[in-house]
DNA sequence: ATAATTTGTTAGATTAACTAAACTTATTAT
DNA sequence: ATAATAAGTTTAGTTAATCTAACAAATTAT
């Protein structure tokens, strides 16, 4: 069995080569908030072990057998954040320190069940994918905001990051997933939107979040 | 913050000296499967952080402050099991594994709400009793069904302990936590019992699994 | 092409949690 | 009272995960 220390190692491989594709070792011991010459002892160990391929200064890669891995257990922190909102009434904003603990837990019943009672969701509350039993994610690419155009009505269907303050910034506009948004006009200067949505009529945003939130055309 | 197996510890001395009163060190490497120079240095670790009372070769004691922590462990504990059995249809003898693990999560809100969406239960799936926030837990004495008399009706309200195997055979006979009990007569050999329940007439049960159940009289 | 900067590696140390082996103290049996 | 056994302690050593400081390679700027 892996230990958290390393299943969040080979999580952050995973999520980072989503992202970029390659990896060096300085983002990873960022993301991890060790220091560089702890995260590149543990990737020598990792490579031993046969979850990432490695050759000095090179960037780095998973193996099939690390992506697996990695994969089940960003599924078990999704499937985790979904049950938390859908079954404990959690805001999508407190979900993720607590599925950052119970990804590690090691029982296979208990994620089963947390699937089956959320009727085997495949995304999670912040409209990421799930990956399946096997392992296996599909990305789907979204158009982030920025690039519609006056005139055009979306639905918002997921975040290109989840960090809690951006997620709060949502709340108090009460914009949710599936929210169907209206981009009423943008202003050349700075590139901000005014959007309508539900109840909420010329809500300006700027290119920042614009380009934050996922969304699928309609019409 | 304790790590989970400083925790283990403490959740151990507590539970030990609940059952006995004084807590030695070979004892407890045993629940703990460690050797006993594991647990005597941890022992004296604990001793210097404060949670354990120790003098060289005297039987061990948790501080208050250790006992509260140890108390609010198990209170985490016990809320899980409860959770799993209620609320994600668990079986009683499938919690103590996950909740072995869940126990350690820290997160004031996550148990906070398991607590309330169980409407604030004081006893766990095996008629355990759980502590309160403040750590204080009544330990109930109940009598063991081995005490009671042909003729008595009694209540099964907790066991004595709750191995898997165990739980399997009370399974295996339809025998639940509520269950109402009359006892037909007892084996003066061997001092078995027949006992009637629900529809369960002159079910046998050994003096070990007699002693192991734990009753409330009726009437 | 050379210098400056960034990125990655190695060396040496620390702490937590564990072990086996040797030793000491306490308890029990004769 | 002495010997035998059980319980507890110490010592020396391992592995995982981390750090700081020093060094090396690769990349970028001049
Ligand atoms: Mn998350
Ligand atoms: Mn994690
Ligand atoms: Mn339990
Ligand atoms: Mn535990």
């Amino acid at each position: 069995m892996a230990s958290p220390t390393v299943e969040n190692y080979l999580k952050a491989l995973f999520l980072l080569s989503v992202e970029k594709g390659e990896v060096n070792i300085t983002e990873l011991s960022n993301l991890l908030q060790v220091k560089l010459p702890t995260a590149n002892s543990m990737i020598k160990s990792l490579h031993e072990q046969g979850w990432v391929s490695y050759e000095k200064y090179k960037p780095l890669t998973l193996t099939p057998k690390g992506k697996k891995k990695a994969a089940l257990i960003v599924r078990k922190h999704r499937l985790t954040e979904m049950y938390l909102v859908e079954k404990m009434g959690f805001g999508w904003e407190e979900v993720h320190e607590i599925a950052e603990q119970v990804e590690h837990i090691d029982s296979t019943i208990f994620f089963e069940r947390m699937d089956e009672l959320l009727g085997n969701p495949n995304v999670d509350p912040h409209g990421s994918p799930i990956p399946d039993k096997n392992g296996d994610m599909q990305q789907k690419v979204y158009d982030p905001l920025g690039v519609c155009l006056p005139g055009d009505t979306v639905k918002l269907v997921a975040l290109v990051h989840s960090s809690s303050e951006f997620l709060k910034f949502l709340n108090r506009r009460e914009l949710q997933l599936g929210a169907k948004l209206k981009i009423e006009s943008i202003e050349d200067y700075d590139k901000s939107m005014v959007v309508s949505y539900e109840n909420h009529s010329f809500e300006t945003f700027s290119k920042d979040v614009c380009d934050a939130l996922l969304v699928e055309r309609l019409g």
